[in-house]
DNA sequence: CTTGCTATACTAACTTAAGC
DNA sequence: GCTTAAGTTAGTATAGCAAG
């Protein structure tokens, strides 16, 4: 059982069975706030957790995979998405800058009775008719109280570029495990998709997928093998979708079945 | 020489379902 | 719970072309 509601980017997601796997590819900035259970992100270096009452910041252009569990009382989580324009606007009337290109994916911001009560009160919203504008209004209010107390956030919340051209190597072996389209891991190292693939070509010998996919095979006979992990805990780690093709794939390439591990 | 784009063929990935 | 297999599709490889 699950539930979403949106009203123009101020949502709250519920769910009170099942963890629930979420969205890899980020495309607008976004604050959430968890009202109960616990939230997982992985961002391809490390999990973080995120439990009732966190507040947490993620950033545009970049590969998050959110995991949502439940407590006893069920999983919600009201989150506000911050579009560019808007936040362009915002820059522009206030004279903001940002020139530095933010690294990290994940912010976990502390929050004060302020931003706290700002999401409490977002609760009385869902079910009311919102016009765009009010929503947009407290869009902004939000990015008040945020920049109140945290003045770094800036270099996050207003920088425009675009992914700058960034080593191949590195940048794959961090995100082989985001099960998404070349063309956004072109996007996200700052390459049109021609040039990812030559480029790819060139450092590993051999095209994306296959280097993907075997990458995944070996991190998922390790994990088996060494971590005593089972096959269901893992393929969805690896970033595979089912477990079938998963099993498919990994007795195709090492001759066994990954149970027997 | 490098880069970006396009057309075509292909294959890896997914769905479904059945079996162990 | 894990594997196999068949059928379908979406995403990818590849090469060729045009332009910087």
């Amino acid at each position: 059982m699950k539930q979403q509601e949106d009203i123009h980017g101020i949502q709250r997601a519920c769910y009170s069975k099942s963890s629930k796997a979420g969205e890899q590819f980020i495309k607008e900035h976004g604050i959430s706030f968890i009202v109960s259970g616990e939230m997982e992100a992985y961002d391809g270096n490390t999990k973080h957790l995120y439990r009732k009452g966190d507040v947490v910041l993620y950033r545009k252009n970049a590969l998050i995979r959110f995991v949502k569990y439940p407590g006893h009382d069920g999983f919600e989580a009201i989150s506000v998405i911050l579009e560019k324009n808007l936040l362009k606007e915002f820059a522009e009337r206030h004279e903001i800058h940002s020139d530095k290109n933010p690294k990290e994916s994940l912010f976990k911001v502390e929050p004060d009775e302020l931003i706290s009560s700002y999401f409490t009160g977002l609760e009385t919203w869902f079910g009311n008719k919102i016009s765009i504008e009010l929503a947009n209004i407290k869009k902004i209010e939000i990015i008040h109280l945020l920049l109140r107390n945290n003045k770094a956030l800036k270099n996050v919340l207003f920088h425009f570029g675009m992914p700058g051209k960034i080593d191949l190597e590195a940048f794959m072996n961090t995100n082989f495990r985001f099960n998404v389209p070349l063309t956004q891991l072109a996007f996200l190292t700052g390459r049109s998709l021609a040039t990812f693939k030559r480029d790819f070509e060139k450092l590993f010998q051999t095209s994306p997928n296959k280097w993907i996919q075997q990458k995944r095979l070996t991190e998922a006979h390790y994990l088996l093998e060494h971590k005593k992990m089972k096959a269901k805990d893992v393929y969805l780690e690896i970033g595979f979708e089912t477990l079938s093709h998963f099993s498919y794939a990994f007795k195709n390439r090492y001759g066994i079945n990954p149970s027997q591990l």
